[in-house]
DNA sequence: TAAAAATACTCCATAGGTATTTTAT
DNA sequence: ATAAAATACCTATGGAGTATTTTTA
């Protein structure tokens, strides 16, 4: 017992002719023949009272299994179609996971360029935190990922490096960092210090630097939030750590000034994710191909 | 696509490894995943997340295919064993249509002996005036029909006489009729004669004769059905004319004696009736072995 | 390193075709 | 006499196998 049976048994019934069959199925008469027998032959039971198909008439038996062919086709067809819709959307898909970082201050352009590049897909864009982004790639809820993350070590995880993510020291024009250009860490310890919030990845890599230095910051005020921190800065309530990514337009309208922070060790770095087993969508590929060009990795 | 790449995908999905569903559907592992990539190759979308099935996950496209796949799977198993029933029902049954006369006296012994041949098999007797067996037999709600008809000509039928259905003088012990070896006509209308009811097919034939003949009977009174007609005819009150073949025992335990009309013209057969396009089955075989034994025609 | 899946290959059955004959209207 | 179905015969494909290698846990 077969689909292509099946159909041809259901037309048999609804069309009363063997030829129609074969023209509506786009198949030959003899083939029509064939595949009726076949199937009676194959169950072992007449479903037609008639040995030829001259005239056609079904049994009880017949009756029985025309019901459940007809539903059976119809399924089978509904499936089909349902399938077109998304073999169309699938292609044009991408469920991209990131960090705040990346998703705010890296991802926009490169989003640009992707739409108009392939205006049919549909991107997704999840910002979460590291830990999420990678849970939710294993499970397959993601396509790929973009975090920033200190480090990232899962078998079923591909992770690929694209840039540093350090935190640089920042403050406003007219600050007294303005002038000198090699602080040093007595310097950062005399002036106010505006702190990421309690439990943030950057607050704990502040913290971290601090006691392998061996000095105390002036906690002067603490902030939720990069924007926030920023503008606290722009206000000269203090300086400031912070995400090099995450400046790159207040530094060139030359609202904030950086220098790179003594001693700092990289740790951070933005990684491309993507689940092992994965298989790549051509969106995904087009998406990995800007990326790689924009930070010229292998 | 097609029923094995169903069952296989939704056993993959149900069990979560490629041999056991191996195992199950008794195939080989290395047939499993051709069909799983097949069916994904051939609806041109990605059921699973996974290049490989190390990991079955399934996509939005899988998961609403598994959806019909179960369904589709299902209802393909139901069906295939819904006819196991009529596999074995539909070999032993048999429905046989009858007129009145064939159906009282001569088929009991035949389907007593069918029955002890084959002792599974279902018969079932419509007993039905000739046109309405003949009506049932072109609808394939009969299989075959035995029928006391004059004459039948019907293309869709095939029909084949088995036996002539004369009707005979009968009288009882003691008529005056007893002794006379060669009846006149005249005797025939000088004696109460025991009618067959309006409309039956035997007192068209009875008339047909008397008015072929010339004379006129004395109708002495109206019977409705042969056993009421025997009785009258026993109880002497009068003579009667009636199917040979219902009078087999009565004959011959002397309860009757019956003789040939004179100037009878056979015109009444007993026929084995078919549809032309019927097909045969083996309880069909045999019955009309039976009959053919029976009644010594080719 | 043991178990599961993928790959490479071979083979046969069958789904399909064409050409023709038979059957039915 | 014409249209439809059956039959005969051929072919290519695809569904199944075995043997083996690769992958993964």
């Amino acid at each position: 017992m077969n689909l292509q049976q099946l159909k041809i048994f259901v037309q048999a019934i609804e069309l009363q002719k063997l030829y129609l069959v074969a023209q509506k199925l786009d198949i030959t008469q003899p083939t029509v023949t064939f595949h009726l027998n076949k199937l009676q032959e194959e169950l072992g039971v007449a479903l037609f009272h008639t040995k030829s198909y001259h005239v056609i008439k079904l049994t009880e038996a017949g009756k029985a299994f025309y019901h459940y062919a007809r539903k059976i086709s119809a399924l089978a067809s509904e499936a089909e179609s349902m399938m077109d819709v998304y073999r169309d959307s699938a292609a044009g898909k991408l469920a991209i996971g990131s960090t705040h970082t990346p998703a705010t201050y890296l991802l926009p352009p490169l989003l640009e360029r992707l739409k108009s590049d392939s205006p049919k897909l549909t991107v997704h864009l999840d910002v979460r935190p590291a830990a999420t982004i990678m849970d939710k790639i294993k499970q397959f809820e993601l396509d790929l990922g973009v975090v920033s993350q200190t480090r990232i070590d899962d078998p079923n995880l591909i992770v690929q490096p694209m840039v540093r993510d350090d935190l640089v020291l920042i403050f406003a024009e007219g600050h007294p960092f303005a002038g000198i250009e090699q602080l040093t860490l007595e310097q950062f310890a005399s002036h106010p210090f505006i702190s990421h919030e309690e439990g943030s990845i950057s607050r704990q890599l502040v913290d971290d630097w601090e006691s392998a230095n061996g000095i105390k910051l002036q906690r002067s005020m603490e902030v939720s939030g990069s924007e926030a921190l920023k503008a606290a800065v722009q206000c000269r309530i203090g300086y400031g750590m912070i995400a090099e990514a995450s400046i790159r337009t207040e530094r060139e309208e030359g609202k904030l000034l950086s220098r790179p922070i003594p001693n700092w060790v990289s740790q951070r770095y933005i990684y491309i994710v993507q689940h092992r087993n994965k298989l790549v969508s051509p969106a995904m590929s087009a998406f990995r191909e800007l990326l790689q060009r924009q930070f010229q990795i292998a």
